[in-house]
DNA sequence: CCCGATATTTAGGTTAGTCTAAATATTATT
DNA sequence: AATAATATTTAGACTAACCTAAATATCGGG
């Protein structure tokens, strides 16, 4: 059973091993996890010992397939108890990393497919964070932004690529969550700033870094 | 914030003192949380530094009202998490108790409220113990027993005494669960066995041991 | 009221995880 | 290719929590 500060450090070099294809430096590992180089140096050789990542000195780390499995398991509970909070707890999508973080350390196979279950077997998280199933496997990614689409199509809002508390908070003064329909009224070439109307009702502008940072499907008739 | 080592040292000590008035001894508590008196003793100056316990040498410790607090929380979080689990992902009641140790220190006051307000606020936990409210009130205890009853009386099962894993499905070989309903047929004056109609529909015999075990409540009209 | 049994504490050691500071590797620049 | 800048590792120390073994208190029975 690896400890919980051993499940964080496997979780932080899976990410940083997907996202934008970095390497999990060491550097890179402690900064994710505001720890110390020395300390992540330290704790790199005792995973290697443990089999859970293949790591020699001066060179990143990789995880093992018994690496990659826990961290899997991890995201997967980490991201269908965020999808328990705000879908059953009424939480905000902005208010329930802290909560989750700690969740998903909760050791109960059982309970994280009973919760999958009760929860109706989503497969993409408040932030549109793809949920892996119980097998670790993946659903397809989200990779449409507002950007990529052109006037007078009407989109429907399922996920965000930028997760910072700025970009949540801001998508809640404009009035825009997950689910939200959004038809592109005129795209302006000089900025590729976007008018939109949300929902049917209200006309807004939106950068082109908003736009970006939208995940979207063309809604269905 | 206390760590959740503490936080479990604490609720032993909660528990001991409160449970059919015992002390909470270094012993008692080694015994308890299954670890080494030596170990415990170590922690009580600690708790007593940090002024959560009041306790010297070679007498027991008592709970600090900050001590009793954080105690009453954890104990509060456990009873919804364990409320939680049957009710709402039908886990069986004596299956939940390893899982709501681990829910019990997930800290945010935010999401026990809200928990417990999703679950409609539950008063007595699947075992029938009371839950803390917001404050640390506890509602009235459970006490009386199937066997305080008389011949011809009909009763609903509201918790249970004993929480063993044997008690809890020696009850489910007789199908007794929460919510049943208990008629007494007739009761063996030799013995203080009982002759029970279960739901109106099967008869069994229990023991007085078993009686004594139940918590009921007369069935309402 | 003393003495053996039991309970409790102390002493000293272990492990996981962290840190700072110093040493060493790697990489980038001229 | 040499050196400067940066990244990484090592050395040595710290803390929380645990352990075993030894020392010391307390308690109950003669």
């Amino acid at each position: 059973m690896p400890s919980l500060t051993e499940e964080n450090y496997l979780k932080a070099i899976f990410v940083l091993n997907h996202e934008s294809q970095n390497k999990a430096s060491t550097n890179a590992i402690a900064e994710r996890m505001s720890t110390k180089a020395s300390s992540v140096s330290d704790m790199l050789k005792r995973l290697n010992d443990k089999k859970l990542i293949n790591y020699q000195k001066y060179q990143s780390a990789e995880l093992t397939k018994s690496g990659e499995k826990i961290a899997i398991a991890i995201i997967r509970k980490h991201r269908l108890w965020e999808y328990f909070l705000v879908e059953k707890l009424s939480f905000g999508w902005d208010e329930v990393h802290d909560i989750a973080e700690q969740l998903e350390h909760i050791k109960s196979k059982e309970l994280t497919n009973r919760l999958e279950e009760f929860l109706d077997f989503p497969v993409f998280d408040p932030h549109g964070d793809p949920i892996p199933d119980r097998n670790g496997i993946f659903p397809m990614e989200l990779n449409e932004t507002l950007s990529s689409y052109s006037e007078n199509q009407e989109m429907t809002v399922i996920g965000v690529k930028d997760h910072s508390t700025e970009f949540l908070s801001y998508l809640g003064v404009l009035s825009i969550e997950l689910g939200t329909k959004i038809k592109i009224e005129k795209i302006n070439e000089f900025d590729q700033s976007q008018e939109i109307i949300i929902d049917g009702k209200s006309n807004k502008h939106i950068s082109k870094e908003v736009a970006e940072n939208l995940f979207v499907k063309l809604t269905e008739e």
